[in-house]
DNA sequence: CCTTCCGTTAGGCTC
DNA sequence: GAGCCTAGCGGAAGG
């Protein structure tokens, strides 16, 4: 395909602010918060009409180069090439896409109005919970969730056990870190200084980082199991019943 | 296009490994570490020879589904439908692709082999400290890159300054946060138990974050601006005479 | 604007 | 394989 007529083809795309799909032989060249350079191969470049840009090859899940939302892209012809360059402002970068040959250029205008919807998140599993605070131990209740303390953030969900004892639990989709355990630690001391009564910490993940086990007990901090899946299907469960007072 | 000649074009693209592309109006669904819907669009489905699986939108960088390499995908006709699954085990995950309508399929395959190289990485910056070490102070010796540190983990650049005193420097390529500076404590301590003396503590990164900036007061810690693309330039300079060493 | 935190993080490295 | 850390992380939410 000659590259006059491919660049027609894509300035139009550009026009109509249409997806911009281009095939062919290039380089790319990146320079900002960091730089690349990547030479000739043939690759697949993506352009969205919001100024999504991305380069991708023939493997792996990651394109090899991008640039986010929001970026001007230009097209022109130079010296038996094709440059398109995609640039954004703060940070300052550009990117810089050399076709030596184009394979193939297609553009569509495509309607996508349709709502993404994403379960067994760790807002969900603070839902599961507050909606059946008996997965954390029997007996628990919750009092507040998002309970500002003090300059140290929020903590996920707040309440007292079955002996009155207050409890302070932080939840994560993911194993637990030490780093995890550190901010609990903060929490329990602010609702100390608060309120003046140490509340149990636990923490309540899918699991925990081996190096994270040895500050449970320094700090004296409670492990629960609780699974981002086991969550989903308590909400799932109870959904029929409750999911209209949300 | 009917779905039964795109069936047999994305069929006879997995055949011969080619990278892939759908477009047409289409349903997701996910179910795996997490879970999601997401209803009728007209999107861009892109399939690699990898197992790499992309479902993007006409907006935004990310891909709103995708499976990551590795994962088989499979093809077949159901209800009016076309219907593309990409699986993979551990973790076990399912993405299901539901076309309605077909527009397009393109399959391409790819001659890629270019190196890609990227600049200015931490890794950079700390050549460009061992490679010029005034950068950070005169008088300023490198001792030890990568020196471990009991259990804390591994100084970045350990040296003496023109005094004599030990130096600690930590590097980040991003502004420093507090629990950079933790950490750098972490080490300046360990340096101190394993020596017996008490070595200076100098981060160096492009900025630091207001939180933190107390923190280097509380701690005795010092901040050292290094941009990420100086230490590039550095690197170029000085790879003229000296890359060959590599 | 900046900071903080989450993610189906992915990818790379070490053990 | 599991565990741990980094990223041009991107994105969202809060200040």
């Amino acid at each position: 395909m000659r590259l006059e007529e491919a660049s027609e083809k894509i300035r139009a795309g550009l026009r109509e602010h249409a997806l911009i799909i281009v095939v062919g032989l290039m380089e790319v060249a990146y320079e900002g918060r960091a730089a690349s350079v990547l030479g000739p191969g043939e690759r697949l470049l993506i352009i969205k009409q919001d100024g999504s840009i991305l380069v991708h090859r023939p493997l792996g899940y990651e394109p090899v180069n991008w640039q986010p939302p929001g970026s001007r892209v230009d097209v022109y012809l130079m010296d038996d090439s094709l440059v398109i360059e995609a640039r954004r402002i703060s940070p300052q970068e550009i990117l810089r896409i050399t076709f030596h040959e184009i394979y193939d250029v297609h553009s569509f205008k495509l309607r996508d109005s349709a709502e993404f919807a994403m379960y067994a998140t760790e807002e969900d599993m603070k839902k599961a919970i507050l909606l059946e605070p008996s997965i954390i131990e029997s007996g628990f209740k919750p009092i507040e969730d998002e309970r500002r303390v003090g300059e140290s953030g929020f903590i996920d969900v707040f309440g007292v056990d079955s002996k009155g004892n207050l409890v302070v639990i932080e939840i994560k989709r993911r194993n637990a870190t030490a780093a995890d355990i550190k901010q609990l630690i903060n929490y329990v001391n602010g609702i100390e200084r608060e309120l003046g009564r140490k509340p149990r910490a636990i923490i309540a993940a899918p699991g925990i980082q081996k190096s994270a086990v040895k500050e449970l007990k320094v700090y004296g901090v409670e492990f629960k199991c609780l699974t981002p899946k086991r969550c989903h299907e308590i909400l799932r469960k109870k959904s029929g019943l409750e999911r209209f007072l949300d």
